[in-house]
DNA sequence: ATTTGACTTAGAGTGCGCTCTAAGTTCTAC
DNA sequence: GTAGAACTTAGAGCGCACTCTAAGTCAAAT
């Protein structure tokens, strides 16, 4: 709980986020990042466990197709402090619709390219199948 | 099973398929149609139930994020026979697992949205909840 | 001390998938 | 026959999310 927290190089950053530097700089600079990164003496970023754990959630965010706009919208209520719970409860709700939405079509998406594959196996024994124009 | 076929116009299939006029144009440009398009006299185009059909599948290929190209790639091997078969069925397969592990992501994701969303709603009751700094 | 590689910045460039524009043609209704 | 909507084309433009560049600074090893 406390910080005794180890700092991490972009480099490390990186490998652990799985995001290239470039992007966690583009997303820094994007206001992205719930508080400011802390530098070594020679400007080098110096990334915390907060900090790695922030771009973490962020990319469940990014990886649900947030986009970033909304993504600086939430990080801004977090910076306003407790008064945002509410806000930010609601953003999270409209983007878990939108999740659920995007889940739905893609195991339909799925359904119809398995049927497909399937007619391409053979989906019935003994050559039963049909020659189908696609 | 006979070609008793419908013509469409193309603001009939943009309803029917959810795609607008321009993108259904520009999929067509791409090459991504399995075969030309009718045309009334007028030149203008008249898309009957298979061409509908067949745009219908092509956006569970795009939802899935098949690249245009991959869309292309795939559209090809159809148009070229059915000894292309064992090619559009591994094209197919490889695409599943894409699809599979972006279903797994996004459901992981998800988990993650709803931990921060039972954080905000209060997960314990009676008020047990720490102050988390994000 | 010098080389090598990792880092810094601001800003330009890229790739993808549309999306729109403009100028012209055709269909539908009156 | 004429108005207005729907269609046609080639090609330009756009938005998003990176991704890269260039010129310079810093760090670790020899």
């Amino acid at each position: 709980m406390t910080t005794t927290d180890q700092l991490h190089s972009i480099a490390e950053a990186s490998e652990l986020t799985g995001l290239s530097t470039h992007t966690l700089r583009y997303y820094e600079r994007a206001g992205l990042m719930l508080d400011p990164v802390d530098r070594a003496s020679s400007s080098h970023r110096r990334y915390s466990q907060s900090d790695i754990n922030w771009v973490t959630f962020l990319t469940k965010l990014r990886s649900t197709s947030m986009p970033i706009a909304r993504v600086r919208e939430y990080v801004e209520l977090c910076r306003r402090g407790e008064d945002t719970v509410a806000d930010r409860l609601e953003l999270l709700l409209t983007h878990r619709i939108v999740v659920a939405a995007q889940l739905d079509e893609m195991t339909k998406s799925l359904a119809a390219i398995d049927f497909k594959i399937a007619t391409y196996q053979g989906s019935h024994p003994y050559e039963e199948r049909q020659a189908s124009q696609q």
